[in-house]
DNA sequence: AGTTCATCAGCTATAATTACCTATTTTTTC
DNA sequence: GAAAAAATAGGTAATTATAGCTGATGAACT
């Protein structure tokens, strides 16, 4: 951690055209030196045992793993690590959970070299980095979130039902309840997640990951 | 397009790193010599006037305008430009439809170094490339697709409100139309998407990249 | 023991969607 | 210019979803 020393980097992310990418933008980086990369991250926690990482770069969209699984292992096993998610989108929502889970910065792919750099010029100086984007979506999210009320595992069940295009009856009698209480449930779903329409909902629950 | 002089590339995609990927990679083929890149592909077209290219590699979901319209356009305007998709996911459904545009391969953004060079020699030696998970799902969707029928425009900007959770009344006064038309056009929707409910039907529309 | 919360269930009424049907006008294509 | 395709619009009925109420039960927490 050290000045003097290079900073030791291992990528992760299923796609092998963005490693290659910031694999180039960390070559003209004398500050930093690629310490390993994989795109399966199943096998992330072998692979830092043999290869002494400082900074842990993961995308967060990924088959078999999520980022947010990856950082909550790695920061388990490897506490001193520090982590850095690199997202498609602007995730508002999931972004909260990340920073439970311990990451220390969040970047976008359409980042930069400039800020891929200054990210991690930040984060291994002790310090976070967020994006502006980023920023101004966690503070949506914060303000819009303490309002936000849970929804409970029956509701949840019954999201992802009519996400599989069940009708109230349909649901109802796959619950083995009433359909006036399917109707009781959707109501108290609209009004929790302050949406109209089913369409407006499923959104809803793709964004907060319940489906 | 002689076999002694570089070859142009450009890249489209929304996705920096994307493009500093294929930039690095690019960087150690002699033969390839980058000819511009862009993350915004309304600018394409311009850019495309300034800097003579070969071959464009493109992305395919972009906002504003995606991978498909982008090479109609690119395709009536420069005809010998020949254009390779780059995706996310193998995606059966739209590659017939990206054919149909006029691409000559299409690879993924899992793909390595080698084939990358590879899709790229055979492109610019006027054949075609797709990786081997392509064309197994080219052959899935040939079979899949013969009795499918084709939406309108009309049709698809209807999905497009249902999307947008508009309900029929205010999609018929967004429209200047009459709310039986919008019905009309929702029936032959659903019959034609072979899709029963509006959740099953925006599947249908995301799949197919209508939204 | 009392409180909160999730789950369950009923009622009435309205609004919206979907399924049948037919038919005209406009646009595109050959 | 004829034929085909797309967009338009109407009606009637049945089904489904949503809104706005009330209220009972049991489990968990304090």
């Amino acid at each position: 951690m050290n000045n003097h020393h290079q900073h030791r980097i291992f990528i992760v992310d299923d796609h092998q055209l963005v490693i290659e990418g910031i694999r180039s933008l960390l070559a003209d980086a004398p500050n930093y030196l690629l310490s390993g990369f994989s795109h399966l991250p199943l096998q992330v926690l072998e692979l830092l045992d043999e290869n002494p990482t400082d900074i842990l770069l993961t995308d967060i969209s990924m088959p078999l793993m999520s980022g947010i699984e990856l950082t909550r292992l790695v920061k388990k096993k490897f506490p001193s690590i520090k982590i850095i998610a690199i997202s498609m989108h602007s995730e508002g929502v999931v972004i909260k959970e990340m920073v439970d889970a311990g990451i220390s910065g969040y970047i976008l792919k359409n980042t930069g070299r400039a800020e891929l750099i200054e990210a991690l010029d930040r984060v291994r100086s002790g310090g976070t980095y967020f994006g502006e984007e980023i920023t101004r979506e966690i503070l949506n999210s914060f303000t819009a979130r303490d309002q936000e009320q849970k929804l409970t595992n029956r509701e949840i069940e019954i999201i992802k039902l009519i996400n599989e295009e069940y009708g109230n009856k349909q649901i109802s009698s796959k619950l083995f309840i009433s359909e006036r209480t399917v109707e009781t449930h959707r109501k108290n779903i609209f009004r929790k997640t302050n949406t109209q329409s089913v369409v407006g909902l499923l959104k809803y629950a793709a964004q907060h990951k319940f489906i």
